[in-house]
DNA sequence: TGTACATCAGTGAACGCGCGTTCACTGATGTAC
DNA sequence: TGTACATCAGTGAACGCGCGTTCACTGATGTAC
């Protein structure tokens, strides 16, 4: 009995390593190669295992990816929050959380539009526990705002913040799709932060 | 020799007419299943040709995808500039092409999100005539910024636009992709009005 | 300790499907005389 | 007008490749007695 429960930790051990080369292979491969880079195959050659086990470890592709882009979701917003604190100056923290937004996509490029490239296969419905992460992420900037314009209330700042976020989103997207004109790094960074000053300006002024 | 014209004639004009159908065809495919719902067989069975004449009306998939993309250019440039006059406040002619354009990504979401999407395979370079008409599109919503900040120059000004629509690209592009939390077409619209008002006062402060 | 047996992670060849593109062939149309 | 011939758009079966996922099998490990 004793050596039957030493074996199960055995076995979960192993298993939890397995689950972990695969995951690192499959981070490494969409931070080197993008998300439309990363194959089954490539993925099992780098973690050292077969194709089979690869589905021991993770129930698909999807399931692998969405882990995946969760530990991204928790390093975007450790990043975005690191000198941003909270006896800050309101519209200084939103120029700063702006701006570590950029530098963030600049770094982790790939795997930053992972973020916003995955969709499900099949139209599988996204699972709940990646839905939560997100929106608990994007919550981390609602207080600026909120002290920013204090009268809101939270739903009406969610809002706001979904704006201008989605805004900042749009301009470093737009830059490093390189669909259009682009401009350097550097010049990118004064735009955002000229943007951002603009708008809290401006909302400071309706308040 | 006349003849030989006359029959020249004819073929060319086929040759238009296939064309024509094929382009037909993959336009309303993109726009009822989207650009990931293309497939070259559907074209030739809604175009009513085979397959192979597919590939005789054009190069490849991707030379039939850029016409009809200039084709939404065409339209989108169209659409977001009615009832944006010369005459118009600046400001206001800025919130109208910003809500125009959203009311063309709603009216015409596929089309408009494979404008986007598209990407030329084996990284072939995008040809420069469709560089130049997308360019050219986007030098419309130069105009009005300039009648707001008449002292930049129009590299500045071309800057600061670029800024502006990346931003309201960014706010909508979020809402409809339904990644996160997505809020209804009229919210949507006051956010947005709100929005490049809030940020062309503060443009205008700045001045 | 030894033996027969059970379990189950691990394997990779094969399945299955999708799909852009090609190419040998056909037949309608026009040409030459 | 008629006949032999040339041209070329049109055809669709087949090629070729990619790639996620499965599954019958193997072999190492542990268990029972």
């Amino acid at each position: 009995m004793f050596n039957y429960l030493v074996n199960v930790m055995k076995q979960d051990e192993k298993r939890g390593l397995l689950k972990q080369k695969v995951f690192d292979a499959a981070f490494q491969r969409i931070q080197e190669d993008g998300l439309n880079g990363l194959r089954a195959r490539d993925i099992a050659k780098d973690a050292g295992c077969s194709l089979g086990s690869l589905y021991n470890a993770y129930q698909d592709l999807d399931d692998l990816i969405l882990n995946v882009n969760s530990r991204v979701l928790e390093m975007l917003q450790e990043h975005i929050s690191s000198n941003v604190g909270k006896e800050q100056n309101a519209e200084e923290a939103l120029v700063n959380l702006a701006v570590n937004y950029m530098n963030f996509a600049y770094l982790h490029y790939n795997l930053w539009t992972s973020l916003f490239g995955h969709t499900m296969q099949d139209n599988a419905p996204i699972p709940d526990w990646y839905t939560e992460q997100t929106n608990a992420t994007f919550l981390t900037l609602v207080a600026p705002l909120l002290k920013l314009r204090p009268e809101l209330d939270e739903a009406q700042a969610f809002i706001l913040v979904r704006t201008l976020f989605s805004a900042v989103h749009g301009i470093i997207t737009i830059n490093l799709q390189e669909r259009f004109i682009s401009i350097p790094k550097d010049m990118l960074e004064i735009q955002l932060v000229d943007f951002v000053h603009t708008y809290a300006e401006g909302l400071k002024n309706k308040a």
